[in-house]
DNA sequence: ATAAAACTTGACTAATCAGTCAAAAAATAC
DNA sequence: GTATTTTTTGACTGATTAGTCAAGTTTTAT
């Protein structure tokens, strides 16, 4: 079965993968058509700008990992393995795009948002919302955690579900620079662990 | 007293500035020149390329920030002020420069890492080794925090040091991101002090 | 004082950038 | 089948990009 050519899908894939393997401003509307194979008309009839592109990159992108999410954070998962999964995925998604390309990606969010946040307020209003997303199910955890006595009751929801997004964006960002998965692989599920006080087995 | 004019001193200030509070690939060298009072012939007489400049600035601004690294790490200090002055000097940095210019900047060394890893190797590998030069200090650190028995002994140092450098720069990431001082503020020394396995008083 | 070195000047490439446009082609509606 | 809308084409613009260069000026060493 051969995937149904759509032009507006191919800019998008296209430059999803080339913004999060570069950045956004070292990467032109034309590399992106040539690469795409698309014109450069056809290009401005989708998008009215390069940065409703970069809106759009991310409405889309979180589309997708959305239902990841669904699956990472299913309610009939105990919520360890709710955090464990979710650790193995953060990874495993990094481990692929590092064995295709050569380089650690980190996340696309963070990477186009740190570098835009002071340049487009439009986008960084965007991505500041969908990595806002993430603290739902990051608190539908740890709620489900208290309920089973694995996090103390007494524990700030909202502060923790906001240390353990800001953690996992500085691990990402770090093994983005170091361009190494080693402390994603073995320190992400140890230190989210401390940051919700659950103790090592 | 008049501060002596230093054309190369004014392109890394006027650069540092600039790209920090926008991005690498955002800001032209004609821009930098501009701002700078400076001719774009001087320019390429002190640096080869707007790359060599790129790298000048992580140098440069890390000798500035390696003092205020003696300080507020002094072991004059006990363990857990040393701590506590970090977070407050995090923040009061970001503040400062949010008040001024009216937007949260995050780590410059994050940021144009982020931005710049995927594109030019020498630069990330620079930043990488200012980001790991921090980490000694967190060792130290540590290491005074558990004979203080603070800490618990058992602590591995390296992924602890590890952590502390992941955690903070995520706060920063996110700060910039969401253009909020909030997290920062109050976050950042409990978060750490649980990754540190440190009971809150 | 003089020669050499360091620095400044600003005009200059040649490439690349985001974005436009009018006309051709293809798909859809009636 | 014809009219209308959607999509594609690729050449085009004008601004901006990183980087060059030769000639001029200042600073430094002797």
């Amino acid at each position: 079965m051969v995937k149904k050519v759509n032009t507006k899908e191919k800019i998008i894939n296209t430059a999803n993968d080339m913004i999060w393997q570069n950045n956004f401003n070292g990467v032109s509307v034309d590399d992106i058509c040539k690469k795409a194979g698309v014109n450069k008309g056809s290009f401005y009839h989708y998008f009215k700008s390069k940065n409703e592109l970069a809106a759009s990159l991310m409405v889309e992108h979180f589309e997708e990992i959305k239902s990841e999410l669904d699956h990472i954070f299913s309610p009939a998962l105990k919520p360890m393995d709710r955090l464990q999964l979710l650790c193995t995925k953060v990874y495993e998604k990094q481990k692929e795009l590092y064995d295709e390309i050569g380089h650690v990606c980190g996340c696309p969010f963070v990477t186009l948002g740190s570098e835009i946040a002071c340049q487009n307020e439009e986008i960084r209003a965007t991505i500041q919302d969908k990595l806002e997303y993430h603290k739902l199910y990051y608190r539908a955890m740890i709620t489900d955690m208290i309920q089973h006595k694995i996090v103390d009751k007494k524990i700030d929801i909202e502060d923790a579900a906001e240390n353990i997004s800001s953690f996992i964006i500085g691990k990402l960002a770090l093994a983005r620079i170091s361009n190494n998965l080693n402390t994603l692989e073995h320190g992400l599920l140890s230190g989210l662990k401390k940051l919700l006080n659950i103790r090592e087995d």
